[in-house]
DNA sequence: CCTGGATTTGTGTAGGTACACTTTTTCCGG
DNA sequence: CCGGAAAAAGTGTACCTACACAAATCCAGG
């Protein structure tokens, strides 16, 4: 047990949790900026890739994938069914659902593409010769952790 | 379309938002798990070493000192406020409240601290030597971006 | 056939995030 | 002294996040 005020400073000077947490909001106001015309959110962006890419065969599959629990998932995919976005049917196997892009979210996803690039420029821009060292160690994070 | 298939796979392959989202939910888990015990989650916790340290003298620097969209700040301070945890006055300059920990409030941020310890002391050890530099990471993002 | 465990999806509740817009107060130049 | 710019706090709306709990479906052993 040591001092309160030295845990309190450690806290504040080195949090993973914090840190982490500061650069996303960050990020995700740049990426959500860039997005905006689009009327797409950065989250909602990723996640029609993800569901276009099809490499998961359920919703717990792509939750993991993700990194996201499943109910958040669930409630994300929700939002772009009801705008249209995607659309979701029993897949055969098991209880699974089967998920795609409908034309309109093909058509948006499309649209939002090079808004994503010029903030992905911009932020690689910015971070220079680290942004492949930054990379590297949110990965690390993401599958260590 | 050959093109977008390309885009898409930078997104998936090099999202930087993407990649910050991902890890700060990871993490998220691992602190909110661990504060569990508390009843504090990660985001109150820091917050709450944040009021105490005092050096922001706003709400408005406050927000800046963490990252956060000002008006985000002040739903979760209000969250505190209602648990008793945190209280809020008028300060005397302009029209910046001044915020301070109750007792209770002091209480549970001392309970809390070996829980995120614990936390914390599990994250670095899981990434070893690269905790340094994804750190700096982390901070570069917060800054420069 | 059928039951019990494993897998998957769904709901209730609660908190975290931020943009657009508004309101309140202070401060300062004329 | 006064009127407007600047700064700070507050509200409406909408989406993101996740734990606890529940419901539906499937599959293997009896």
């Amino acid at each position: 047990m040591q001092d309160d005020e030295e845990l309190e400073e450690l806290v504040r000077e080195n949090c993973a949790c914090l840190r982490a947490r500061m650069a996303a909001r960050k990020l995700t106001r740049i990426y959500d900026k860039a997005l905006k015309p689009t009327g797409l959110r950065i989250t909602q962006f990723t996640l029609l890739i993800a569901v276009k890419d099809g490499r998961a065969k359920s919703v717990s599959a792509l939750a993991d994938l993700l990194a996201m629990e499943r109910t958040t998932l669930l409630r994300n995919l929700k939002v772009l069914e009801e705008a249209g976005l995607v659309s979701s049917e029993p897949s055969g196997e098991g209880r699974a659902l089967s998920l795609k892009l409908t034309a309109s979210g093909k058509t948006r996803l499309h649209e939002a593409l090079p808004h994503w690039q010029a903030a992905q420029r911009a932020v690689e821009a910015e971070l220079g010769d680290d942004w492949p060292v930054a990379k590297s160690s949110l990965e690390q994070i993401i599958r260590g952790v």
